[in-house]
DNA sequence: GCAAGGTC
C-alpha cells in the first residue's frame, strides 16, 4: 500500500474531510467507519475517537513522578471502546507514505494526532492539516497547505497532560494515604486542578450561609390603584419608619413615560446557555442536559453540542434545515419564520466563539419516540434555533414616577406589540403587566405598608450555578465541567438537596487540607499559571522537561511538609465521615474541638456577637432575647441557630 | 484508585 493517512479527531470529521477531498468510498471495521478516496494519489481518512492514549502511573507509591502513555483502553474501562479505533488506525497506518494530522487545530488535537502517528504510523513522514471550520472549501485550502508536524503544540499539550497528572494524582494519593493511616481502610479521594478550586467555591458558600447571622430593617412599600410601586423604602429605625409612615397619604404623579421597548432576538446556543436554560426551566442538572444532548447528537438530530460558540458559521443551510422542519410539529412556526423574514435568515450571533466547533443547532432531520426528557431539550434547541433568526420583540413600554413624602418611586407597565422571536421560544420573553391610568400632575391616594426585614445570606449554588461559576473563572472546558461538579458529588464532598449544593463534612475537611497544605490547588490561579508556561513551551521560550521537573520540585517541597502530618490530617478526615469520635468533641456537635467549640460553631459564635449590637440599636432586644430569637429564626444560620440554642441552654436565667 | 482532557 502507498498511500496518504489522514488522521480526524473523530468519524464525523473524517466524513467530512472525506468528502472534501473527493468522492469517498465507505469502509468499515469492527464496526467503525474510515473512508477511501483516490484524488490522484490514495488517501485512506481514518479517525480517532478523541484520546486513545493517555498517561498510566508506573507504581501505587506515593509520592510518584513516573509515568507512562498508553492506551487509554489498557488504563480505564470505561473508555473500552477506544480498542477498535487503535486497531483499524493500527491496520491503515501500515505503509503508508504519509501522515496527516487533521484533528481539531487546538493542543488537545495536536496530541490525539501526535500519539497516533508516533505508535502507530512514522513520525518522519508527518504532517499537520490546519482548518478552522469543517467546510468543503476550508478543508480543501487546508489540504493544499499542509504544514510540517506542530510540534511547539504537540509539546505544549503533552506539558498540559503530564502536570496535572502530577498534581493530581500525588494530591488524591495524599489525601488517601491520611484517610488509610487513621481509618486502616480505603477511600476513593480526589483533588485537582479544576475540581479541587471548585470544591472550595462550594465550601466558602457553605460556610457564609451556615454562619450567617442576619440584620434587622425596616421597609416601606408604596401602592396606588392596587399597583406596588418599586423599590421599597428603607429604614433601619422602627421611629424613623413610623413617623415616616404617618406622613405618607398621598402622592404626586410626577411623570408617566410611554416608550417602545425592542429586544433583540436570543444568541444561539453553546453548550452552557443550553445547559442554564434546562436548569432554569425544567430544573436538569447540567450533566443531565449535556448527555442528552449528545444522545441526540448521536442520533443526529442536532449538531455537535460540546461547544463554546454562540455563532452559526456563514455556510451553515439555514434554509435547508428551516425547510427539512416543516414535515416535523414546528412546521407552523417554520411558515410564519420565512414570511416575517421574507426569507432572510440572518442569526443573531453573539459573542462567544469556539475555533472547534459552531453553536448548536437543529440538523432537520425530525425525531421520532424521543422520550419526554429528551423531546424537552430538542424543543429548546429548535425553538432557540428559529427565535435567533426572528425579528426583535417589540413592547410598549409605560413607566410612571410616583412622588411620595418626597421620594420618588416607580411602576412599569409592558404590553406586547410584536411578538418577533418570542413566538418561537417564549421562555425569556418579559412579562406583560397592566396599568390602570395616572396622568401626569394629578394626586393619588397611596397606601403605606411597613415591614420589618432581615437581610439574606448568599444564595446556594445549584449544579448549574456551579459550573456557571468555573465558566466565569475559566477552569474546565465544555466537555468537562459538568462532569467534574458531577465528581464533586460522587467523591461525597458535596451533596444535593432540592436543586441545591450542599458542601458535606468530608468537603469541608478536604478543603481545608488542601487549603493548609496544597494551597495552589485551591485557586483558579493554577490554570492561569498553566495557560502560562504551555504558552512558553508553544513558542519554544521553555522546554517541557523543564517545567514538569520545576512542577515535580514544587511538589515534593509540599509533601516533604506533608508527610509529617499525615496522622494528623488522616484523622480529620476519618472525624468527618464519623469513622472516628474526637477525643475533645464540640459539646454541640461531636466535630473535634478548637476552643469552646468547633470551627463553625465558634465562627457561628463570633458573627452572632459581632452582630449584636445593631440588633440591639435596632430592635431593642436584650442578649438573652436576641439568643432566643437566633435560635428559632430560619434567616439564620444553621450553626448560628445551633450555638444559639446551645448558649442559651447553658446560660442562667437573670432578672432584667 | 487517583486528574483533566478528548469523544463513542
Amino acid at each position: 500500500m502507498n498511500h496518504v493517512l489522514v488522521i480526524a479527531e473523530k468519524p464525523k470529521a473524517a466524513e467530512k474531510i472525506a468528502s472534501a477531498l473527493g468522492t469517498p468510498k465507505k469502509k468499515k471495521l469492527y464496526n467503525v467507519p474510515y473512508w477511501e478516496v483516490v484524488n490522484g494519489t490514495k488517501i485512506i481518512v481514518a479517525s480517532a475517537a478523541g484520546h486513545l492514549y493517555g498517561i498510566a502511573a508506573k507504581s501505587n507509591s506515593f509520592p510518584i513522578y513516573s509515568y507512562e502513555w498508553k492506551p487509554l483502553y489498557e488504563i480505564d474501562k470505561s473508555s473500552s471502546h477506544t480498542k477498535k479505533f487503535l486497531l483499524v488506525l493500527g491496520k491503515v497506518a501500515k505503509g503508508a507514505s504519509l501522515y496527516v494530522n487533521a484533528c481539531d487545530y487546538d493542543i488537545e488535537g495536536s496530541v490525539i494526532g501526535f500519539m497516533v502517528i508516533k505508535n502507530l504510523g512514522d513520525l518522519r513522514k508527518a504532517r499537520r492539516m490546519v482548518f478552522h471550520a469543517l467546510t468543503p472549501q476550508e478543508l480543501r485550502r487546508a489540504w493544499r497547505n499542509l504544514r510540517p508536524l506542530d510540534w511547539e503544540m504537540v509539546e505544549a499539550g503533552l506539558t498540559r497532560h503530564e502536570l496535572d497528572w502530577l498534581w493530581g494524582i500525588n494530591v488524591s494519593r495524599a489525601l488517601m494515604r491520611a484517610y488509610r493511616e487513621a481509618t486502616g481502610r480505603s477511600k476513593s479521594l480526589s483533588a485537582g486542578r479544576v475540581q479541587s478550586p471548585t470544591l472550595l467555591e462550594a465550601v466558602k458558600r457553605e460556610l457564609q450561609i451556615g454562619t450567617f447571622v442576619p440584620l434587622p430593617y425596616f421597609s416601606i412599600t408604596i401602592s396606588s390603584k392596587g399597583v406596588t410601586f418599586e423599590p421599597s423604602i428603607k429604614f433601619e429605625k422602627k421611629s424613623e419608619t413610623l413617623s415616616w409612615k404617618s406622613k405618607c397619604n398621598r402622592g404626586v404623579v410626577r411623570d408617566v413615560v410611554s416608550r417602545v421597548e425592542r429586544l433583540r432576538p436570543p444568541h444561539p446556543f453553546n453548550l452552557p446557555d443550553l445547559q442554564q436554560e434546562a436548569a432554569r426551566l425544567f430544573g436538569f442538572s447540567p450533566a443531565k442536559t449535556q448527555k442528552i444532548a449528545e444522545d441526540l447528537y448521536l442520533d443526529a438530530y442536532i449538531s455537535y453540542p460540546r461547544t463554546n460558540s454562540q455563532k452559526y458559521p456563514k455556510d451553515l443551510d439555514l434554509r435547508g434545515i428551516l425547510d427539512a422542519l416543516k414535515k416535523s410539529q414546528y412546521s407552523k412556526y417554520v411558515y410564519a419564520l420565512i414570511k416575517e423574514t421574507k426569507g432572510v435568515l440572518q442569526p443573531n450571533n453573539g459573542p462567544k466563539d469556539d475555533p472547534a466547533h459552531p453553536a448548536i443547532y437543529p440538523t432537520g432531520k425530525v425525531p421520532s419516540g424521543l422520550d419526554k426528557e429528551h423531546a424537552m431539550i430538542y424543543d429548546l434547541i429548535v425553538r432557540r434555533f428559529m427565535a435567533t433568526m426572528a425579528t426583535e420583540a417589540k413592547y410598549e413600554v409605560v413607566t410612571v414616577e410616583l412622588e411620595v413624602n418626597g421620594v420618588t418611586v416607580k411602576a412599569t407597565g409592558r404590553r406586547t406589540l410584536w411578538k418577533g422571536w418570542s413566538l418561537y421560544y417564549p421562555f425569556s420573553a418579559p412579562q406583560e403587566k397592566e396599568l390602570p391610568d395616572f396622568s401626569k400632575g394629578e394626586v393619588v391616594e397611596v397606601s403605606c405598608s411597613l415591614r420589618q426585614q432581615l437581610t439574606k445570606a448568599p444564595e446556594r449554588y445549584t449544579k448549574a450555578s456551579l459550573v456557571k461559576w468555573m465558566e466565569k473563572v475559566g477552569i474546565g472546558t465544555e466537555a468537562t465541567r459538568a462532569r467534574i461538579v458531577e465528581t464533586l458529588f460522587k467523591r461525597g464532598y458535596l451533596r444535593d438537596l432540592k436543586g441545591k449544593v450542599y458542601a458535606t463534612d468530608l468537603g469541608i475537611a478536604v478543603a481545608s487540607v488542601l487549603l493548609n497544605f496544597f494551597p495552589e490547588l485551591t485557586s483558579v490561579e493554577l490554570t492561569r499559571k498553566f495557560e502560562i508556561e504551555m504558552e512558553n513551551v508553544r513558542l519554544g521560550k521553555r522546554k517541557r522537561e523543564e517545567v514538569v521537573e520545576e512542577a515535580k520540585s514544587e511538589l515534593k517541597r509540599l509533601i516533604s511538609k506533608y508527610l509529617p502530618r499525615l496522622g494528623e490530617v488522616g484523622l480529620s478526615l476519618a472525624y468527618s465521615l464519623g469513622d472516628l469520635e474526637p477525643s475533645n468533641p464540640c459539646p454541640i456537635c461531636g466535630r473535634p474541638r478548637v476552643g469552646q467549640f468547633c470551627e463553625v460553631h465558634e465562627i457561628a459564635l463570633s458573627n452572632l456577637k459581632s452582630v449584636y449590637p445593631v440588633w440591639k440599636e435596632r430592635m431593642g432586644l436584650s442578649w438573652r432575647e436576641y439568643l432566643e430569637k437566633a435560635s428559632k429564626g430560619k434567616s439564620f444560620g444553621t450553626y448560628v441557630r445551633e450555638v444559639a440554642t446551645y448558649v442559651l441552654g447553658n446560660t442562667p436565667k437573670t432578672s432584667p
